[in-house]
DNA sequence: TAATAAAAAGACCTATATGTCTTTTGTTTT
DNA sequence: AAAACAAAAGACATATAGGTCTTTTTATTA
């Protein structure tokens, strides 16, 4: 499972990029709102953002933050990464640091794969995707 | 990823159904040493485990836990529901709590299958399955 | 039956994730 | 240049997971 940072941070992520399709920079207050997260906590994951270069920001009146020409399409895996660690696609089921093909643990073989399959839709999928399906009407992003 | 006390339950568990192969009724320090995990936080789960009649235990010179007769095999989705709730299983991925078919978020299609593979892989696997693999020397459990 | 062994129970502590508040810094507008 | 605005930064607060310690209960055995 994903934390309720990462997950605040997708969601604040894919909204700041469907507001760049109408010219708009969101700003904290607007997109807290939107996201239905505390403002002051997702200060704090924007400012993480910004600092790893996935988002850019302007200060001052009008100012909010927007995805720079310059910055390539964000992968669910950099923010994850970003966010809470890689430990999600590498770590072994039972938490043994040894666990490798050639000393697995009961559940290697079996969840092996479903670790793959994850990481695959983490490196595929992207913000711009998510913000695509959800423009295209075939997904939502709110709580209600 | 489980939380370290479920994969404290679990490792325990394998251990103990492994020594009653042996007729063996391991006590609270041997089964803390083996899983290198802390005495009296073994103890704490130990006392989880039990309480929800997933083991059975004696107290008194010569004590300890076992299986009893009457219990079932043990699947591990009994024990990671015990330990840490299901919301590994059923939660979304952005913890949206009204995400459905009819209302999904943007990872619904790619994410519910890897979701539901680790249902699953939780009700078909038992620390009887896990342990006979052990003792058919296909996998182990302990730390180095 | 007394001494001992071992699990159960409960109070406490620590680290991390989550959340809040205040001050500082930088940008825009008047 | 001054005022207003908005993000950045940092100190603080709370909740939960992880971990420790002491006392109580129950069983065994000498």
């Amino acid at each position: 499972m994903l934390t309720k940072s990462t997950q605040y941070a997708i969601r604040a992520l894919v909204y700041i990029q469907l507001q760049s399709y109408n010219q708009k920079r969101p700003g904290l207050a607007e997109i807290a709102k939107e996201i239905e997260a505390p403002e002051a906590y997702t200060a704090k994951i924007m400012q993480i953002l910004t600092k790893h270069k996935l988002l850019s920001s302007v200060k001052g009146r009008g100012g909010g933050f927007f995805f720079s020409e310059k910055e390539p399409e964000t992968s669910l895996y950099s923010v994850i990464v970003v966010m809470e660690g890689d430990s999600c696609f590498t770590s072994c089921a039972f938490g043994l640091s040894s666990c490798s093909s050639s000393k697995p643990c009961p559940l290697h073989d079996k969840y092996g794969p479903i670790k793959e399959a994850f990481l695959k839709l983490a490196q595929e999928e992207t913000i711009q995707t998510l913000a695509q399906k959800i423009k295209h009407g075939d997904a939502v992003i709110n709580l209600l």
